[in-house]
DNA sequence: GTTAATTATTGAACGTCGTTCACTATTTTG
DNA sequence: CAAAATAGTGAACGACGTTCAATAATTAAC
């Protein structure tokens, strides 16, 4: 009987007509720098032919943001938000904890293999965010969405519950990206094993099983 | 009984006069920016005034430290090359595997407190480095310490040996600096607390012990 | 021991990054 | 409507990291 999943990704929540253009002004900006990025790839082109090419100052663009990898997260977050309908009920079909976090990379490696010419320095960005290891802060839908589903392990007692779900979250994400950066690496490797393999160690851990 | 620990840090190798002088430059290039750091702060030392410092052209310090983070990396790992004599016999003292790291864990935390100003942009350097994922390659000392210690836990049967052992060390590195990233962020945080924690996560996992 | 190939170093110039500043326009609040 | 907060602009700036042609030192080959 599958429970709601809930993990909010994201709510609007409608303000004033500011933060509405500012909304849409950053997925102009956003769609701007993504076409660029396809036709010559992340590393050729410059803020400044961004800002540009969207017919904004570079300080606005800066403002948006404050470093091109940035324009990724964006693209890459509102991507996550618009599959998110379909990927929840999918979650739902198994059982919670392990299993469910099995399928969510399962799915997640098809994405990535899709994105995988940009995902490159957006791992490497992601990697020295300080919000990855800051609480409270806004998080990024991936974190939310891994921390939703570990304390729902924790609920079953399948998971550890001794230690707050938060930091479980974290090193789960290190793992997650740690192992993203290992097959960007190595074209011979498959996302999807190494995400189960990772999975695999995460909740078994180094030590064998008594 | 304890055997030897066998976790070469580092052989110089004597080779020509070329290299002699190569090393000896980067020991001075090293040396000369770590002091313009503890006189005015990493951030605030631009890689021009280092090379004039150290007399020296802007293109020559690049050849030999492509970024700023790198000269970090040289001064802490030449640290932990001479700290290593000091360090092998007391991890001899201790059981190989979860003990021992354990121990070396200890140490470091205490080291990583008297650096603790300039670990910060080193931590999000090495995290952004291919070096980490890529097998093969040249390792930082840290990298071969952790994969001889999960070795010798692997030997004792009480690490598991169905996954090859760099893998294991990648990961033990990467929840090793997340540890860092997190606690200097957040400075009520003890690394020394923070590093068992992390130890006990990643040696039984994310699962409950059966 | 002279020659040839390799490697280290230099100064100057360049493009990009990301920031600063003073200024204008728009939206929001009271 | 006035005051305050927020977006946007252009120009300039310091720093990053790279490129280039040219010179000096080391190593290898003949």
């Amino acid at each position: 009987m599958p429970e709601s999943v809930n993990t909010n990704v994201d709510l609007p929540a409608e303000a004033g007509r500011r933060e509405r253009k500012r909304l849409q002004q950053l997925d102009h900006l956003a769609d701007t720098a993504w076409s660029l990025f396809e036709a010559e790839g992340f590393e050729s082109v410059t803020m400044e032919r961004i800002a540009a090419a969207a017919d904004v100052s570079k300080v606005t663009l800066y403002r948006h943001f404050p470093v091109k990898e940035a324009l990724l997260r964006h693209v890459f977050h509102r991507e996550l938000g618009e599959a998110w309908p379909a990927i929840q009920p999918e979650l739902a079909r198994v059982a919670p904890g392990r299993e469910r976090l099995a399928r969510f990379l399962e799915l997640q490696a098809a994405w990535c293999e899709s994105r995988r010419t940009f995902l490159l320095p957006y791992v490497r960005y992601r990697l020295g965010d300080h919000r990855l290891t800051t609480e409270g802060r806004e998080r990024s839908g991936m974190d939310r969405i891994f921390a939703a589903l570990i304390a729902q392990g924790q609920a079953t007692g399948e998971f550890r519950a001794d230690l707050p779900t938060d930091l479980l979250a974290m090193h789960f994400q290190f793992a997650h990206l740690a192992t993203m950066l290992r097959c960007l690496g190595d074209e011979r490797l498959s996302l999807a094993a190494e995400f189960a393999g990772m999975l695999d160690l995460v909740c078994d851990g180094l030590g064998v099983r008594r």
